[in-house]
DNA sequence: CCGGACGCCTGTCGGC
DNA sequence: TGCCGACAGGCGTCCG
């Protein structure tokens, strides 16, 4: 998926083109998302302003008058914004139609991505309940990672990317942070001293502030609002480069198997 | 509570 | 060229 980066790079393309602009229609083509899309869906939002476009985590909250449309883009999903009427191809599942004649257009091939309708008088979504905090925000550092981890022997990759410890790092940031900060990913969190967290927090926040400066990383499917990619994949040090040197130390870089998720690291400068 | 495995989907790539 | 398995940015649910 998109991961933090990727969704903020989407949130700050599309606000300009949403905000104060009433919604004229939605087009539900497909309904089976990774969470089905519940008959009415589209008469909540139909006749409602956009106010605000905010992100949770990965997910983003489009704030209208009545209640917030969230949106998650599961693997492969993004959002495009069409100043022009184009026809839909295979993959493109929702529409949203606005009173300039602009739309906002879902895509999403593998279809985990999910669209919700959370009314104002509704409770929190059950989805939002249990994040941790967000990455770039204070309250998220070496020591609460500490805190957090104490009497955990799961492995710190995965530790990273559960969203109930730290919100918005998935499979490819989480091995970038820890090849930065030098931490071995299949060390259990339990052993990772205060000051490595330290490392480790300050690792993800940067990692995580450059790839929103590249508008994110695309391997296949991420474009923007306008269609472009994200550049940062010309910066990634470990994902996606099994064999190659490590750009530190040149040794070839391994790989290993983590909550059955693919992990490339350095078996020399992470330990 | 914790941690690991599974499944949801489509597309792509490497090996034979 | 075709077929088959493995794998891919996520994550809720189930089970031990």
């Amino acid at each position: 998926m998109p991961e933090l980066p990727e969704v903020e790079t989407t949130r700050r393309g599309i606000e300009p083109h949403l905000k104060e602009r009433v919604v004229s229609a939605v087009v539900v083509r497909e309904r089976r998302l990774r969470w089905p899309v519940p008959p009415g869906f589209e008469d909540e939002l139909v006749g409602d302003t956009i106010r605000k476009v905010g992100r949770r985590a990965k997910y983003l909250l489009l704030e209208l008058g009545a209640g917030t449309l969230m949106i998650h883009l599961g693997m492969s999903g993004s959002l495009r914004i069409l100043t022009v009427p184009t026809p839909p191809s295979r993959h493109d599942h929702v529409d949203l139609c606005l009173d300039n004649g602009a739309a906002l257009r879902f895509r999403d091939a593998r279809r985990f991505g999910s669209l919700h309708w959370l009314p104002n008088t509704g409770p929190t979504h059950p989805l939002l309940r249990n994040l941790g905090p967000e990455p770039l925000s204070p309250t998220f550092t070496g020591n609460y990672l500490y805190a957090r981890s104490r009497a955990r022997r799961v492995a710190v990759k995965p530790f990273i990317m559960n969203q109930a410890i730290v919100v918005g790092v998935g499979n490819i940031y989480a091995a970038e942070a820890l090849h930065r900060a030098r931490i071995h990913p299949g060390r259990p969190a339990g052993r990772i001293s205060i000051p490595r967290y330290a490392t480790l927090a300050t690792a993800i926040k940067t990692i995580l502030q450059e790839a929103i400066g590249q508008g994110g990383t695309t391997l296949r499917d991420f474009v923007a609002e306008n269609g472009q990619p994200g550049y940062f994949k010309q910066q990634l040090r470990v994902y996606g480069r099994l064999g190659q040197a490590c750009s530190n130390c040149g040794e070839p870089l391994r790989s290993l198997r983590l909550g059955q998720r693919g992990t490339v690291y350095c078996a020399v400068c992470q330990r």
